[in-house]
DNA sequence: AAAACAACCAACCGCCCTCGG
DNA sequence: GCCGAGGGCGGTTGGTTGTTT
């Protein structure tokens, strides 16, 4: 690492006003780490030069918010992020900095890089693209379910399931909670003119997107996205997605994702009877998607 | 055991916006 | 209004680590 970073130095003539690049060492962090406790941020070029670093400012600047700043949480997302994570990219898109002020101490890098190693991972395997309705819909009726059951699992097993007709984990993983603005695009997304009492995802019940017959049959990851329901979203009273998550913290819709979207009229439905319904073996295979796809390990 | 492959993530790059002179 | 510097942001790269064959 620090033969890639003496690398870049180029003669000695200019060994003075050369900047460093590359992996930061354990010495350049302490320096950083020092005279910002001392002096405060900002004016990185200026910092930079004054804590006698041999850095741009913006590398200072990212070294730090990315990595040194003590509120920086490592380690994995937890299911709770993860599922903030795809609410909030399905209505903001790849404003990682604005998703990032919802996820305390997570840098827009890293959620970057989790999007793009995984979320997109998915896609690639569903041959779909990763901002796509379709892969919208696969996320919202695959991932975000199994992110929410994951999450009872791990933070609140002793949880009663609120319907006795089914088992705990049956009950979350046939419940989906529709994002807002998942469904953005006019052209595609199916809305009522007014609000549904329920949506069934039957697959018998939809046509594929963008088609006008229902006939598929085959099992390949292109039906099968195009079976997906074209689920009438809508956005929910804030929070509701996410009542599970970081013991005070809510999710402010404000509805902004709407606001340049024709279905923004559904925005005052009433999600406590919007679930997605999911009949799981009348829809696809069920080991279809335990098999190959959305396998959860990875996420 | 080793090579190949995949996943992860820190860091850089370039564009854009804001602000002060 | 123009210009340049500073800073923010999203996209991309490349090294490291882990996994599979």
């Amino acid at each position: 690492m620090a033969g890639v970073a003496d690398s870049e130095y180029t003669s000695p003539n200019e060994e003075e006003n050369e900047m460093r690049k590359g992996p930061w060492t354990l010495d350049e962090d302490t320096l950083l780490i020092h005279y910002i406790a001392n002096h405060g941020e900002g004016h990185w070029n200026a910092l930079a030069k004054c804590a006698g670093l041999k850095r741009t400012g913006k590398s200072c600047r990212l070294r730090w918010l990315n990595y040194l700043k003590p509120d920086i949480k490592r380690g994995n997302l937890t299911p709770q992020e993860q599922l903030l994570i795809l609410e909030l990219h399905a209505k903001w898109g790849n404003r990682w900095s604005k998703i990032a002020q919802h996820l305390p101490g997570r840098t827009d890098n890293e959620i970057k890089n989790y999007w793009r190693t995984r979320v997109q991972k998915q896609a690639r395997q569903l041959n779909i693209e990763s901002n796509s309705k379709r892969f919208l819909d696969a996320v919202r009726c695959f991932w975000m379910p199994t992110l929410r059951q994951k999450m009872e699992q791990t933070s609140s097993l002793s949880l009663d399931p609120p319907s006795s007709s089914s088992s705990h984990s049956n009950y979350l993983t046939s419940q989906i909670s529709i994002a807002p603005s998942l469904s953005t695009s006019p052209q595609t997304c199916s809305v009522p003119s007014s609000p549904p009492s329920k949506v069934v995802s039957h697959v018998s019940d939809y046509s594929p997107i963008g088609t006008s017959s229902p006939s598929h049959n085959s099992l390949s990851s292109d039906s099968l996205i195009s079976q997906l329901p074209q689920i009438t979203e809508q956005p929910a009273s804030s929070s509701y997605a996410f009542e599970a998550l970081n013991d005070n913290y809510y999710v402010d819709y404000d509805m902004e994702g709407f606001s340049l979207d024709p279905v923004s009229e559904m925005a005052t439905f009433d999600t406590s009877q919007f679930d997605c319904q999911m009949a799981e073996s009348d829809w696809i295979p069920s080991n279809y998607m335990t098999d190959t796809l959305w396998n959860m390990q990875g996420m």
